[in-house]
DNA sequence: CGAGTCCTTGACCCGCGTCAACGGCCGTGG
DNA sequence: CCACGGCCGTTGACGCGGGTCAAGGACTCG
């Protein structure tokens, strides 16, 4: 009962494609309309208690014990995680529509923190609750499991750019996935605000403040992006193509 | 409804923790005997299909419709992410007990490959079968969330350690979370043999084969690690807890 | 106004990527 | 049997991307 036969290619020599580059679409949690019915179905289908955090403010820390899911109504977090010795990272940022808390399933505790970016509302949803939930409704049990596997496909997508591409492509990256997720969300997408330090943006792109300043001086002085407003925060993006293409440029 | 106050210390600066080093135990699926229990949990609850495959070959490949998820039942797999550009990366590392197949739920397709290490045997279980027997099995469904956060987990440890530690922290981390997955299954530990080669080692740790080769042989005159037999690929770990401090060590 | 935070830019340096040479092992074929 | 080529691993020399240190400007808050 074999499978397949060897692929092509050793794994970690590149293999010899045509650079066919597609448009790189940003798969996320979809279009604005299939996040409000998956919110709609949620909140239909299992009880759940609303809470406003304001900037700043966490919706669980390391170390908390494991009991609720959250799920983001408005708003922008950032996940943070902390090794034993201190060293501390953003290793996700998340929307309206995306899950809190799914470090702690396997463990009990919470393995990181979930900071708001943002004045935002959680669901906080009782782990039993849902569990019965979606016994009685298959179609909570698949909502979760994509949104769980979109967690996995989007970290091993991080993994690899922080593994094969350079400071100035991982900028551009992570500036289209930003307009990409606003996009998905119905929001307006030539001018974004990131709401981050440039120190959390490198530390969630895996380098230092002053590269990523540095970088974002380069893409503006190229032209791919523009400063706009006097924060250094507003940002337009007059062609997304070529924002794009920086994107994936190695080297 | 406040929940926490902002956290003692900004992301991105580092806490100013006492470097207070606890053993870093290596979290993973469980003992040997709560493997096999997941193992017969499922085995019991839900028809599958066994599979044997050889070395090098697929369990499945980038762009293959989602149909089914594979449980680990022997030998070892590498899932490999293949970017649109060509890039590809080894993203993970799977022994008995593992799942295969996380990355197709959310879009429907793997986006990855999972590529056996070793002769190896797997259950394919059809996704709509697994919801169906979670509907009834509550254990079942928590075993599956269990998996996939473990799997997120992991990831970002991953990312972590990536944008933290140097060359050789990370080989030194490998090795030991390595040996401590051969531990939860119950195998021998002291000797170790790595069934990659240093350009996959590599690929999964962020850095070129040079540097791989470069940091074993480090380890190796400092006499963290010892090599035996004659492949480099068989090694022994005298002092655990010495490669466990080389882990951590920044900079 | 001063203190604090955030951002930018320059100068310097080091870890790791790159290129290259070489040795060991293995399977193939003369 | 040995010759040969291919793959794997090791080691050295060198250069560059980005980390580090430092200075300074812009903005906010008290």
């Amino acid at each position: 009962m074999e499978l397949k036969p060897a692929p092509g290619s050793p794994v970690g020599v590149a293999r010899v494609l045509p650079p066919s580059r597609p448009p790189t679409a940003w798969k996320g949690a979809g279009t604005c309309e299939q996040i409000a019915a998956s919110l709609a179905l949620v909140r239909d289908s299992v009880p759940l208690a609303r809470r406003v955090l304001h900037v700043g403010c966490s919706v669980y820390e390391p170390g908390d014990p494991f009991q609720c899911l959250h799920l983001v109504h408005a708003g922008a977090f950032k996940l943070v995680n902390c090794a034993a010795d201190g060293r501390e990272h953003v290793v996700g940022l998340q929307f309206r529509g995306d899950w809190l808390g799914f470090d702690g399933m396997a463990s009990g505790h919470h393995g990181g923190a979930a900071i708001a970016m943002d004045t935002s509302e959680v669901w906080a949803i009782r782990y039993e609750d849902l569990l019965r939930a979606s016994a009685r409704q298959p179609e909570l049990a698949r909502l979760l499991h994509q949104a769980m596997s979109r967690e996995i496909v989007r970290d091993r997508e991080a993994l690899m750019s922080l593994c094969t591409l350079p400071a100035d492509a991982r900028v551009a990256g992570f500036l289209q996935w930003w307009a990409g997720s606003l996009a998905e969300r119905g929001m307006r997408t030539d001018q974004i605000t990131l709401r981050m330090t440039r120190a959390e943006i490198g530390s969630h792109l895996g380098m230092k403040l002053e590269t990523v300043s540095r970088a974002l001086s380069r893409l503006a002085r190229e032209g791919v992006i523009q400063f706009c407003g006097h924060g250094r925060r507003d940002i337009r993006i007059p062609d997304p193509g070529a924002l794009g293409d920086v994107a994936t440029t190695l080297q």
